[in-house]
DNA sequence: CAGAAAATATTTACACTGTAAATATTGACT
DNA sequence: AGTCAATATTTACAGTGTAAATATTTTCTG
C-alpha cells in the first residue's frame, strides 16, 4: 500500500529519485536547508545514505531536482482555475496572485530557487522549467505600454519591472520585512496597477 | 604590522570580534556561505576554532555580526557622495544606486542579508541597522503620490511598492536571472521612473 | 533460457563541520 | 597582592557530504 507504484515496478527500490526529491521537500519545508540532509533522506526513505549517488551525483544534485519541482509547481500555481478564454488582465492578476501564494506557501524553497551556488544551474530539466515561469510572467507584461521585445524571454523594461516587483514582494513578504499591520488587506495587486497604469 | 590595533590592546587577542566578521566576510565573498566555516575564520585569525564562542555564541551569532556590518553599509552605499541640499529626486535616485551597486558588489552576502531562520532576527544591533536602511528607503517614497503614514517606516503602498521593485531587481540582476543582452544600459533608474510617474 | 553487461544499492572509510564541557590563561579591579 | 570575571584552549562528540570498493539486482544480448 502505497509502496508499490502503477509503472513498471524498477530495479531494487522503485524510483528512487522521486522518493528522493519527496523526501527532501519534506524535511526542507519543515527546518529549511538547515534541517536538510542526504543522511536524513535517506533514512526516511529506507535507503543507505549513498544510493542517491546514481541518481543525483551530490547535494547540488539533489536541490536542483528539488528545485526543479518547485519551478513545475509554481508555473502550476500561475495558471491555475484559469477559464480557456481568458483575458490578457485575467491571466496577469492569476500569475501574480500565483506566484506570491506560492512563495507564500514555500518560502524556503522559494528561498532556495532563487539562491547562488547551490544549483546546477545548467541542468537541462532545471532551465526549461524555470522557462515556463518566465514565459507565463512575460505574458503578464503585455498590453501595459511597456511591451519590448519578444513574449518568451525577458527582454524589455516591462518584464524586468514586473518580474523585479512580484519576485521582491513575494521575498520580503516571506521574510517577513513588512509590518502585517500595514499589510491587512494589501496584496501585489494593490500595488501593481500603481506600476503599470502609465501606458506613455 | 597590521595586528597591533590603534585601540588599547584589548585582553588576551585584541578585538576578536572584529577580526572574526573581517575574516568571515573574505571567506564569504570568496566562495559564499559553502565557504565559510568557523573553523577557517578561526585559523586565518589564528585562534583556535572554539574562541569565538564567547562573542558570538554560534554560527548564527556570526554570521548576523556579518550581515549586521552589510547593513551598514548598505545604508552607507545608499547615501554615499549626496551634497547637503540634495533634493527629493537626488536623494531618491542616489539611495536606488547605490542599492542596486551594493548587491553586485555583494552578492552572497546581499543574499544572506534576505534569508530566513540563519540569523538573529532580533539581535537589536542587526534590527538598528536594517531599521536605517529602511528609513532611507522610505524616504525615497515621499512625494510620489503614493506616500501614506509616516517616512520612518515600511507603511503605505509607495514604500511597499519602492521596495519590492529594487530589492527584486537587485536580486534577480545578482542572481543572473536578466540575460546581459537585455541589461545593457538598462538600470533600475529606467524600471524606476515609470512605476512612480503615476501620481493619482 | 543462459551469460554478459549495465544499472543500482551497500559497506566502509575519511575529512570536515558546529557545539559542548572542562581547563587554562589573561585582564581588570579592589 | 589577591580575587574575580572575561577570554582562549584542549578535548571530545555527533553529524555531515563524498569517494572507493564491493555486492546485488535488472536489463540486454546471443
Amino acid at each position: 500500500m502505497g509502496k508499490p507504484v502503477t509503472t513498471t515496478r524498477k530495479y531494487h527500490h522503485g524510483n528512487l529519485k522521486e522518493a528522493f526529491v519527496t523526501a527532501g521537500r519534506d524535511l526542507f519545508e519543515k527546518d529549511g536547508l538547515v534541517g536538510l540532509s542526504i543522511r536524513k533522506c535517506a533514512e526516511q526513505v529506507g535507503v543507505s545514505h549513498t544510493a542517491p549517488k546514481n541518481h543525483f551525483g551530490n547535494m547540488a544534485g539533489l536541490l536542483t531536482a528539488i528545485v526543479t519541482q518547485g519551478y513545475a509547481e509554481l508555473a502550476q500555481m500561475m495558471t491555475i482555475g484559469l477559464p480557456d478564454g481568458a483575458d490578457l488582465d485575467q491571466r496577469r492578476q492569476t500569475a501574480l496572485l500565483g506566484y506570491v501564494e506560492f512563495a507564500e506557501r514555500n518560502p524556503s524553497l522559494y528561498e532556495l530557487m532563487f539562491s547562488r551556488g547551490r544549483l546546477v544551474n545548467d541542468d537541462p530539466d532545471l532551465m526549461r522549467e524555470v522557462r515556463a515561469c518566465f514565459v507565463i510572467l512575460a505574458e503578464g507584461s503585455v498590453g501595459l505600454g511597456w511591451h519590448e521585445g519578444s513574449v518568451d524571454e525577458m527582454n524589455g523594461k516591462g518584464q524586468v519591472a514586473l518580474w523585479s516587483l512580484v519576485h521582491g514582494y513575494a521575498q520580503l513578504v516571506t521574510a517577513g520585512r513588512f509590518k502585517k499591520d500595514n499589510m491587512k488587506g494589501l496584496s501585489i495587486l494593490d500595488i501593481l496597477p500603481k506600476v503599470l497604469s502609465d501606458k506613455a
